[in-house]
DNA sequence: AGCTTTCTGTACCCGCCAGTACATTCGTTA
DNA sequence: TAACGAATGTACTGGCGGGTACAGAAAGCT
């Protein structure tokens, strides 16, 4: 499924050369309008590599990019998204989410991104996505149990929908930050969910 | 540019019908894959008629979508949008969303999807589903702006701030809402969105 | 009625793009 | 060096989709 025939060193630096710029290129004008033509003309190779590193064609390079861009994207969140157990963590959280996507040239959120574009579509890359959310999530709903565990929130705290309302305010913010070309909306969208879970302390 | 050339009432009963079933059509697909001819065939309609009343092509039919489609949604939330002065007029809107989009045969927002999908492309589009979304946060800020004047909030509140966190959990709600086919998501945005005002009252 | 304008349907064109076929070069092993 | 598989490059195909041209039906106007 994955690649049954073998790589050698230079054919794995390639493909992860050809996931990286075909991620930026997906990011900057969305999967439909980018062509595996530009995907070539950007990394310097052409169709025949393509289908050489992803026999199942468009589909599993971008399941791959998805893949991609989930590990960079929790990635830069670390080590505080494990770690969510004080106030003071989530503070550091938010600070890390604004900094990470501050830092990039393209406004928004590839998985977001791709949830969008992809959710009305056969559940290959729907569910794909989703699994990403989902585990992105569980990070935050674990965070939330251990502060209540700890006596820190109180005990009617319900983690699942308050992680789900977070997790929606930072998609949120990270989407508006799209259509206004601004940090602000994450900014005020973060500060709006941290605001929320301090409604519930103990 | 609208449409120069006079319209008989059966032309607007036809260009009324296209918009309609064009709206459903991209809400459930995107715009990328919902083909000019997928419309004229979802409508008994072909590429004349979509020509003939929509000279610009498919880009002007696009934002004529938008368009109605945002005229929709804002009215769903009709007359609580209007007048968010009191705690319960809150909770009345919050109803009301929560109904409008639950009501709908598919999941997530006509506008955010929309946004999401262009925001990358000419500002032509992308300005103009700005616009929507600008108009749509300015009634939240307006309903917080009276409810600090009236003294039900404090004074150190920042409406323009607040009002972008509600807007973003709302877009984040409804956007999970398209991933997830649930519509929980949209329910603990709006209940974190309503905490967050909730802690700044007076 | 007769003319004009709008409305509707059909057939076509052209460019783009995913996917294929195949040739060629490179690298490794024997 | 011979040989094999992996890596790369190029040229082609088939379908899809936006857009155009144009012909016929319908409806307003005098």
């Amino acid at each position: 499924m994955t690649s049954s025939t073998t790589l050698t060193p230079k054919g794995a630096a390639t493909r992860a050369r050809i996931v990286q710029a075909a991620a930026d290129l997906v990011l900057a004008r969305g999967v439909g309008r980018t062509s595996l033509d530009d995907i070539g003309a950007g990394t310097g190779t052409g169709k025949g590599q393509l289908f050489h590193y992803f026999p199942g064609g468009k589909g599993e390079l971008v399941r791959a990019l998805a893949d991609f861009q989930a590990e960079r994207v929790l990635d830069a969140q670390r080590p505080w998204l494990d770690t969510l157990d004080t106030w003071q963590a989530w503070e550091r959280w938010r600070d890390s989410v604004l900094a990470h996507y501050g830092s990039q040239r393209h406004w928004g959120c590839p998985i977001g991104a791709l949830a969008s574009e992809l959710s009305g579509r056969d559940p290959s890359h729907g569910a794909e996505v989703a699994a990403h959310m989902d585990r992105w999530r569980g990070y935050l709903r674990a965070g939330i149990e251990r502060m209540r565990a700890s006596g820190a929130l109180r005990e009617d705290t319900d983690p699942e929908q308050l992680a789900l309302g977070i997790f929606a305010a930072l998609h949120g913010g990270l989407l508006l930050t799209q259509t206004m070309h601004s940090l602000e909306p994450l900014r005020a969208a973060l500060d709006g969910a941290l605001a929320a879970l301090r409604s519930h302390a103990a």
